[in-house]
RNA sequence: GGCCCUAUCGUCUAAUGGCUUAGGACGCUGGGUUCUCAUCCCAGUAAUCCGGGUUCGAAUCCCGGUAGGGUCACCA
């Protein structure tokens, strides 16, 4: 039976590399049938931060990435919250002291390093080894009596029976330390999977200064989570059939950890902005306009955000661009003069389009582009001037369907404000 | 600095010793479609870090350099 865990520590918001490695655990345990266990490490009660461990259920839900067992909802190996495990912790201290691995050390315990030379078999990077005298004498156990990461995780690792910790890269070096304590324990060690690290533009580990890693931000940016959960499976990993858009049903039944890379890739915007795109671009309109609508918090109509989709779908490559693309639709802006015909072009405008008798998308069409012909314009010129006159940007979806759905009135009331 | 990990187009990656004039995708550039932008279609640009080996044959295996990263807490 196949038990994979991520641990994170609520000490802030839910971090996008905590998602990436949630996401490779879940597809593990899917793939193998086996479970997902969300285990918080809050044994530095210093840095526990109100409110991050509902941030991290949220994150991951958001994603869609399930766990089996978790703090929230327990399980048979439970609490999961390593603050409510102390007793546990405190039986396998005394193992550790009567077996003479471990020591006190003025108000805090240290483990003895039995200067064994270790090394694993790592899943993703093959076999890993470390000098035995590289591990120092170690706490286990803190002076305010809470046990160090290194000793609490393999304790509940342990416990809770993880066979497979797939973790991040930057713990090989804990490693070793773990294996120490497990061999001390007389311990199953488990299979260890070290996955890459994601960098930033400069090479460096994603930084919370300086780099998005908040999961909120891309749900305010306008990301879908469908998509940013396709682009972190493109991350050290890549589709058999170096297919690029997938969904995570799809990465679950492919995923092994054969495929996983070793180098640390850079997170890519320009790419997940892509992928975005490619996502809002298959998406339903109903279901897009439903989208559009819950993401401005009702701001705009939802009849209105109806008839404006099919003109943006395509040209939308996050949610928070439809305001930019379509705002003029809802609130006039500043119009803009383009050519030196401006007010010639938007008085014949004015005039084709009072003509009009029957307000119906095709009279739009001809009565603009007969007025453009008897006038002797250049189409694009006209069209362009019209385009600005109407949204004040010199971008816009196909101006006539914009004019349909403005409706004859605004229209006439914006060209005749726009000659002003 | 010690220890550990890594190294294919700018970026994500494929190729697991021969089928490779190193493939795909993002980006970028050019073209087609078009009232603008986008979508879509077509084309182009661009890489095996360097040096030694092993082998009939190396992006792929080994060694050495170099470069990048990670880690060296009573943080996790």
């Amino acid at each position: 039976m196949v038990r994979v865990r991520i641990a994170p520590s609520p000490t802030g918001f839910a971090h996008v590399g905590t998602a990436y490695t949630a996401l490779f655990n879940y597809a593990f345990a899917k793939k193998n049938g086996g479970q997902f266990v969300l285990r918080l490490e809050d044994t530095d009660i210093k840095r526990n931060v109100e409110g991050a461990e509902k941030a991290i259920y949220e994150g991951l839900t958001w994603l869609g990435l399930t766990w089996d067992e978790g703090a929230d909802i327990g399980g048979k190996y439970g609490p999961y919250k390593q603050s409510e495990r102390l007793e546990t912790y405190k039986q396998y201290v005394e193992r550790l002291l009567d077996s003479g691995y471990a020591y006190r050390d003025q108000r805090a315990i240290r483990f003895k390093n039995p200067n064994l030379d270790i090394f694993w078999d790592d899943k993703v990077r093959g076999r890993i080894s470390f000098p035995g005298n590289e591990i120092k004498d170690f706490v286990i156990v803190k002076s305010d009596g809470f046990p160090t990461y290194n000793f609490a995780v393999v304790v509940d690792d342990i416990l809770m029976k993880i066979t497979h910790v797939i973790r991040g890269e930057e713990h090989i070096s804990n490693t070793p330390r773990q294996i120490a304590i497990y061999k001390a324990l007389d311990e199953k060690i488990p299979t260890f999977a070290h996955l890459p690290t994601l960098r930033n533009k400069d090479r460096k580990k994603l930084s919370k200064r300086r780099d998005p890693v908040d999961l909120r931000i891309f749900r305010s940016e306008g990301y879908l989570p469908e998509a940013l959960v396709n682009f972190l499976c493109l991350l050290g990993w890549s589709h058999p059939e170096e297919k690029e858009i997938f969904d995570l049903k799809e990465f679950v039944e492919l995923f092994s950890l054969e495929r996983v890379r070793k180098a640390g890739p850079i997170f890519d915007m320009e790419k997940l902005n892509w992928i975005n795109g490619e996502y809002l671009r298959k998406i339903q309109k109903s279901k897009l306009s439903n989208q559009i609508f819950a993401f401005y918090g009702g701001r705009y109509s939802k009849k209105l955000i109806s008839k404006i989709v099919p003109l943006i779908q395509n040209r939308m490559r996050k949610l928070t661009e439809f305001e930019s693309l379509a705002g003029f639709m809802f609130n006039r802006k500043k119009p803009l003069r383009v050519t030196d015909n401006f007010e010639r072009h938007i008085k014949a405008a004015f005039d084709a389009v009072s003509g009009i008798k029957k307000w119906e998308r095709q009279a739009i069409d001809e009565s603009l582009i007969n007025k453009v012909k008897s006038e002797g314009f250049k189409t694009g010129d006209f069209f362009m001037d019209l385009r600005a006159s109407l949204s004040g940007s010199r971008v816009t979806p196909p101006i006539n369907d914009c004019i349909y759905i403005l409706g004859k009135d605004e229209v006439l009331e914006r060209l005749s404000l726009s000659l002003k």
